[in-house]
DNA sequence: GTCTATAAGGTGATAGAC
DNA sequence: GTCTATCACCTTATAGAC
């Protein structure tokens, strides 16, 4: 039993959504354009996927689907606080690497229509609930010093997200647009950011 | 001698054009929308700006305009480095409360059409060689631990952007969705974010 | 400067043959 | 399932009166 490969109609369709969405976002893609890069005519796209916002959905909901699970699985994962700070900046900013538009493009779609992420966000279960008893628990021990849980999570999450979707306008900046001096940042953030954290929140 | 108050035409063109631009983004903005804002119609739009691209332009480049240099005022200001930080953390929070979309809308849009940065980068004269100086004199001196000054200032642009950029994502899964719990949130970050950083930075 | 009316072109969507 | 041809609508843009 062979599994089927890209090549089939529906997965060439999917993949020349997903990429047309991500660059131009819902409004800005073009069905004529999907159609193109998958290869087959506008028509199709239609027996496919009903219309444009068909079609967004299933993406967007694809797109969250898989990326959620992925988050989850580091943050639930049964190591100490530490290393687990460690190993989401590393394979987090490595998922970055070879996706980089994604959270801009989630972001940019949640911004224009708040909606969309109450659809799907059930069936989501993101429950930080176990994160955020490590980081309190770890502040009992007097490990680290005080820190609100949510405030720790979400400098994790902005020290890693925040340099990928903001490369546009930092790179140019921070760089003068030299491309290798950027992901050669990038690349050492996979450890830096750990070490950034680790050296904030901990008792000398 | 009076100022031209804001009911002129040609500026409630382009306080509607923003917030029509800002909220949509530009190809989700529509004409019409910009006009009913306003309380004109679709054709006194094309007087004042001949076309939707050419009034984009206009705002896109007067919100990096009134926003760069706010940012130049504050990483150039004489004041020692901690200081420095904090400061910068506290008063663009302050804006970011203010104008929340302005940074989304900004990647956004220079991540469909990268060139359009370009344009108009060279007037914006954007120069942090003063708090690089300042950051490498710190470590220097002993008084920071060994970083690249690169790091450190995306750092401290990750952490006071990516809560307010990644909002519409971020409040449901920290908070639930409680609209005041992450408005708290981003109120203590204006001290919180300096005091994570110089956390971080300074040899104990 | 401001309006109404309309043009011109693009875009999502469908009909119908194969 | 896949195509060609075409529709119906929406959006930008212009013409021309006032």
């Amino acid at each position: 039993m062979v599994k089927e490969k890209d090549t089939t109609t529906e997965n060439k369709i999917l993949t020349a959504a997903e990429d047309e969405f991500i660059e131009k976002g819902l409004t800005g893609a073009r069905m004529q354009q999907i159609a193109d890069k998958a290869g087959i005519n506008k028509a199709l796209l239609h027996y496919y996927y009903r219309s444009k916002d068909k079609l967004f959905e299933v993406i967007f909901s694809t797109i969250l689907k898989t990326l959620i699970p992925k988050i989850k699985r580091i943050i639930n994962e049964d190591v100490d606080l530490y290393s687990k700070i460690r190993n989401f900046a590393n394979e987090y900013i490595t998922m970055l690497q070879e996706k980089p538009h994604i959270p801009g493009f989630i972001i940019h779609e949640l911004g224009t229509n708040p909606d969309r992420l109450a659809k799907i966000f059930g069936k989501l279960e993101i429950d930080i609930s176990y994160i955020k008893n490590q980081i309190n628990e770890e502040i009992k021990k007097g490990n680290i010093r005080n820190i609100q849980a949510e405030q720790l999570i979400i400098n994790l999450l902005s020290l890693c997200i925040f340099p990928v979707v903001a490369r546009p306008l930092a790179e140019p900046i921070l760089f003068s647009s030299n491309k290798e001096e950027y992901d050669k940042m990038i690349e050492s953030r996979k450890t830096e950011v750990g070490d950034f954290i680790i050296d904030s929140i901990k008792i000398h």
